[in-house]
DNA sequence: AGTATACAGTTAATTAGTTAACTATTAGGC
DNA sequence: GCCTAATAGTTAACTAATTAACTGTATACT
């Protein structure tokens, strides 16, 4: 029978981290709704990977977004109907599909970047740099540590 | 213009935590699974604050989880329907539902509170205990420091 | 007492994730 | 060259989150 004081729940490494991801993630949707922009976090993550390499494939931004390719469905849906990326269909392999930025997608960046480090430096004011390093060297461990039980998936 | 240089999307404290959590409860998720087990990670979240203290209405639950009200309607659905909980009706307050585990919900605790603990042990395997206290220190930080643009929210 | 406000829970529409099963295209082995 | 494997993308069914609008009950105020 397990015993209730081997459970510390609000101290949970597990708990901690699904609080502070959604709670970051959600207030960034707020930043991006109340700038008037018509994006989403998730949407974001693939935006930020375009403005550095555009063209790549949903394949591709799901490998480096760390998604399924079935969620880059969806997401690539969303993005196309906001008129911020469009799918192109690569002449050299039919089965795939480049993404591209549209003028209207390239124009978001800078904001959505602004308001991405706002949301940062929010969520880590007050916290010492050097623990902060700290703390991502762990959860990089930790990263690490699960990717492994992932093989296999997603492909 | 932003620089691509200011981003270094691989370390950022909002991937991290989206991909680490998002691992960690995938890997639960699939423990259970292959236990046998018919409960979420999600669901898991609930039934454990009922074994600390059996009988809570929705909106307690919500408090104690950080969900909405509006959250804790299908997942306490999806609790009654696997038959681990069921919903009572607060004979002094009749807008409640108070939530009691059944016989079968609390039978499957031992279970689901070793499986967790193996995931938590898999998650931080090789990290050093003080940085994994440290990290967690960071961790409650961000999420005070988020928490506050919260407010007025779920109420 | 009676009205207004607050609160508990629900429903509907949207976003985003999962697994499983499927189509179409490419690449490899014989 | 041909048939099998693998790959890219899609669809469907499910879990889970959001916001907005709604029902019914309790509380508070005058």
């Amino acid at each position: 029978m397990p015993e209730k004081s081997d459970y510390d729940l609000e101290n949970s490494l597990g708990m901690l981290l699904d609080w502070t991801s959604q709670f970051m993630r959600l207030e960034l949707n707020r930043k991006f709704a109340a700038a008037g922009l018509e994006a989403t976090s998730e949407q974001w993550k693939i935006l930020i990977i375009l403005w550095f390499e555009d063209g790549l494939t949903q394949q591709q931004l799901a490998e480096k977004t760390f998604k399924s390719k079935v969620s880059l469905v969806k997401l690539v849906d969303g993005l196309e109907r906001r008129g911020l990326v469009r799918r192109t269909p690569d002449p050299s392999d039919r089965r795939s599909n480049r993404i591209f930025l549209t003028p209207k997608g390239t124009s978001i960046q800078e904001q959505l970047i602004g308001l991405a480090k706002t949301n940062l430096a929010q969520a880590t004011r007050g916290v010492d740099p050097q623990e902060l390093t700290q703390c991502i060297k762990v959860l990089k461990r930790v990263l690490v540590n699960m990717k492994g039980s992932d093989s296999e998936q997603n492909e």
